[in-house]
DNA sequence: GGTGGGTTGATACTCAGTCTCCCTGGTAGT
DNA sequence: ACTACCAGGGAGACTGAGTATCAACCCACC
């Protein structure tokens, strides 16, 4: 049973781990963002749960956001999004069409950045890196348009 | 005397080129901008020109980014800056104390981009990356400090 | 000199996110 | 059980970045 846990513990354990409680509010808002694994924006789940404040959801997402269970990223034109992070280090791919945003993890990009910290002037703390795409999905429509 | 022009073209000529006016507003702006280098934001350019309207500011940055003249990157909490870019295609540092912004080229990050092509799911059109640094700068004042 | 289109400034608006303020509801202490 | 405490929550005002609207304006060209 637990095993089901294991690759993505209950989120609001997570928050309880540090502390916070689990309320209804918070309930609501983590049992919409697991059924949206593929991106969301905040707006979007505040308008989807109208029962909770939207700075709620703001707190929240914010609190997801500093314990890691979740990533913001941006679309190509700077719009915030959101996604669960599924793997501890990774980055984001976006179809620019469709808006829906990937995972990966590639060893190479890993080597980059360390091979990159070199090349730069001062101590490497943190970085960013999307990639903007056209999916499979868009492009098979494109093609068949 | 042509030759000095040749790295970094007047910005407003940039402009002319594709049918646009030299206006006092532009020069204005253009101007300041290329005495800040190292990053500036549209309102702190807004504030130094009170002369100039705000909207006048944004829509001019806005050309010049879509000309490709300066560039728009994201502090790590994800603030938006403005940089002028040197190079044809270049990567930036911020210095997560002090806001600097550097910009770097890297072979290494030019391969890895093509090298991770084939681990994304679709074509890619794009990506972003940022480097988030301690820059030699500040991790001198944290020393003596 | 008149006309037209690009440009401008003021201002209102949007969007994402934060802050404030007061209220509620769970909890610990007695 | 009673109360005091306080994290959490909702409403709504506010901020910061940027865009849209619109009337006025400038200026090249006829």
């Amino acid at each position: 049973m637990n095993e089901t846990q294991v690759s993505r513990p209950n989120l609001m354990a997570v928050l309880e781990d540090r502390g916070y409680r689990s309320t209804a509010p918070r309930l609501a808002i983590i049992q919409l963002l697991e059924m949206k694994q593929a991106g969301f924006t905040a707006e979007e789940i505040s308008e989807e749960l109208p029962s909770v404040g939207r700075a709620t959801v703001y707190r929240t997402i914010k609190l997801l956001l500093e314990e890691g269970v979740i990533c913001k990223l941006a679309l190509m034109d700077g719009a915030p999004k959101y996604s669960l992070s599924r793997n501890e280090h990774h980055h984001h791919t976006v179809c620019v069409k469709c808006g829906t945003v990937g995972e990966f993890r590639a060893a190479t990009v890993e080597r980059l950045l360390r091979a990159v910290g070199s090349d730069i002037p001062g101590e490497v703390v943190g970085h960013r890196m999307e990639f903007y795409i056209n999916c499979h999905q868009c492009q098979a429509t494109d093609n068949s348009g």
